[in-house]
DNA sequence: TCCATTACTTGCATTTTACAACTAATTTGA
DNA sequence: TCAAATTAGTTGTAAAATGCAAGTAATGGA
């Protein structure tokens, strides 16, 4: 079996379905492109603007509205650096947290699902090959330069 | 190792920009949207709107509108079915085809490069992990359910 | 034959996106 | 040291994508 396109293509579309379907807390509704934003300011530490829109290689004034959008729900909050006044310091307000969280928690119980189809062999064989392929994909030249 | 979520978001945020990408051919330049739909449409034999607006879990006003797109740029062709004249059957023009397969080709060179990081053993056991994901996905009952 | 269903389209209204052009703060270098 | 260049972020505007509601036309079942 050698078309590793029509395989890829595929995941992608179920990922892409996944991360559609999975954002409602709530009252809260939040589109894919937000839970995004959310993990990363979640995982990186008073991360600035350009940082993050960097990380999901988003343009930056998509990202400054996205953003604007986010304080409105009150998810997310924005802090005047005091080292360099030009930068604002993007952090989770408690309800941001809390629906980043569980949003992290669906994924997660999702993924335990997909997996529990599996033996623990297989399991541990695919995430060991998602691993590599990451590796393998940051290491690549063609694509995805910005990304982590 | 256990944070799958992690890796999977690192992963298809890889894809997704990867698909943003890709789809620029000659003077021809189409959305990773539309590159799904020509896909699906070479894929199927004489589809109808329906059948690949639901594949790609579209919205079938938003597919409608995005067929109308590709008509103009000369890469769909629209045929009323015979059996049923509520139905049409969708296929690629000469050049719809020609940019089908063009961005097919990148594709697969681009994963060429991507598996050209591993060993043999590596590759082989990536793609079989690929494909048990894929199957177990599409056995999962919690999310995906229209795709096949 | 008439009514429910199906395939597809159009009318909105909203959201997302990105280029250009802006302000304000910081850095560079002569 | 100070003007010029760079950087962080915002806003104007315009295009594209999205999806619900409501429409037309064809089909199929009772």
């Amino acid at each position: 079996m050698e078309n590793k396109r029509e395989l890829f293509q595929v995941l992608t579309r179920r990922f892409g379905l996944l991360n559609k379907n999975c954002c409602s807390v709530g009252s809260v509704d939040i589109s894919s492109v937000q839970s995004h934003i959310l993990y990363e300011i979640d995982k990186q530490t008073a991360p600035s603007m350009q940082q993050v829109a960097e990380t999901l290689a988003m343009d930056i004034t998509t990202f400054s509205r996205q953003i604007q959008t986010l304080i409105k729900l009150d998810l997310v909050k924005k802090t005047p650096s005091s080292a360099d006044k030009r930068v604002y310091n993007l952090s989770l307000t408690a309800q941001g947290k809390f629906v980043s969280t569980t949003i992290d928690h669906s994924m997660n119980a999702y993924l335990e699902e997909v997996f529990s189809h599996m033996n623990e062999f297989e399991k541990e064989t695919v995430i060991r090959s998602i691993q590599l392929l990451n590796q393998a994909m940051s290491k690549s030249s063609v694509c995805c330069t910005p990304l982590l």
